[in-house]
DNA sequence: AATGAGTAAGACCGGTCTGTCTGCACCTGA
DNA sequence: TCAGGTGCAGACAGACCGGTCTTACTCATT
């Protein structure tokens, strides 16, 4: 419910009164189960990570190959789907890093959850036995959020460009 | 001054009547030169594009360097040094194209100028003779915004790593 | 039957937002 | 001298914000 409105229109876009009413409870149960709205904001960062991070891409990319090198360019295929997607509604991380700024406490929140996403990459990169992973993830982290803003400007071959430059990315850390 | 406040608080945290007593001006005077707080954007975004976008990076790129592609990659390099200042502000474009939504006024006008940074990667492409120049600022252009969100997480490296990628792309654009 | 926890509904608080309108001072040209 | 435009200062409208609190009700346990 709040991760539906949360997800598609944003975090300052979504007010409390509105969150209670469709979700049909009382306010001050609200207020019981969560001591701000920020606090469900986090929540909702959380539930995200789970769902979107490792659900929907890194799990369907995992499920699309066998070898880690493969598994890390599905990413991209997984992407290429999701932009087609009327309700795609990019990179909650992004959207909240960029709209609180990276010292507000949901900012820093969603710098960690982006890094949770650079430790799936890393971690493909090490069982592909890439060099220097961690400078590797980084990299392909960069064509990820660039393709996303790309899709959101409504660019719907960003994935496919974006693949293309970490094939050669794979390559330059292939010793 | 609207000018400093927008880029680096965010257009939705800086409120009419801030931006009045900051300026020493009547509202009746604002709403007078501006009919809407929106149509002020517009013209912060005007003026963004050509203080930021023209001058500071592809102007800068473009003197410290004389053949097209190096003054191509030149642009990651005033990128490096755009990270490290403290008052990094990130992309408006992008900022607003995300805070507002793609189908929003602001977000429609986002897109719109995020499409001529892209036009002058493409005249920069056009003058190296490189393979379909489109689909190159397509490209490179997903390593500028994707290095700008690293940037804004705290990856003062973003703009080089960028910048190898950027330098794979030319190779690939070069018969 | 009595009690207490939990809940829905919503009034309410202080504050913010964009935008309008009034009051008053100033300046300029006829 | 006086009308008209322009300016600042700020009250005001109407809506919304996050958050608190009251009221009335249900239901399970004692």
């Amino acid at each position: 419910m709040a991760y539906q409105l949360f997800s598609r229109r944003g975090v300052r876009d979504v007010g409390v009164n509105e969150l209670i009413e469709r979700s049909g409870v009382a306010k001050a149960t609200f207020y019981r189960h969560f001591p701000s709205k920020d606090s469900l904001v986090l929540a909702f960062l959380e539930l995200r990570d789970r769902l979107w991070t490792v659900d929907a891409i890194v799990g369907q990319a995992k499920q699309r190959a066998t070898k880690p090198t493969e598994q890390l360019l599905a990413i991209f295929d997984v992407f290429g789907e999701w932009f087609l997607r009327d309700d795609f509604e990019a990179c909650s991380f992004i959207n909240i890093l960029l709209e609180m700024g990276p010292s507000h406490p949901l900012g820093l929140a969603s710098i960690d959850y982006l890094a949770r996403i650079r430790g799936h990459v890393q971690a493909l990169a090490e069982q592909a036995g890439l060099d220097r992973p961690e400078d590797f993830a980084r990299s392909w982290h960069i064509l990820m959020k660039g393709s996303i803003v790309s899709a959101s400007e409504g660019d719907m071959q960003a994935a496919r460009r974006a693949q293309q430059m970490a094939g050669w990315l794979i390559e330059h850390h292939t010793s």
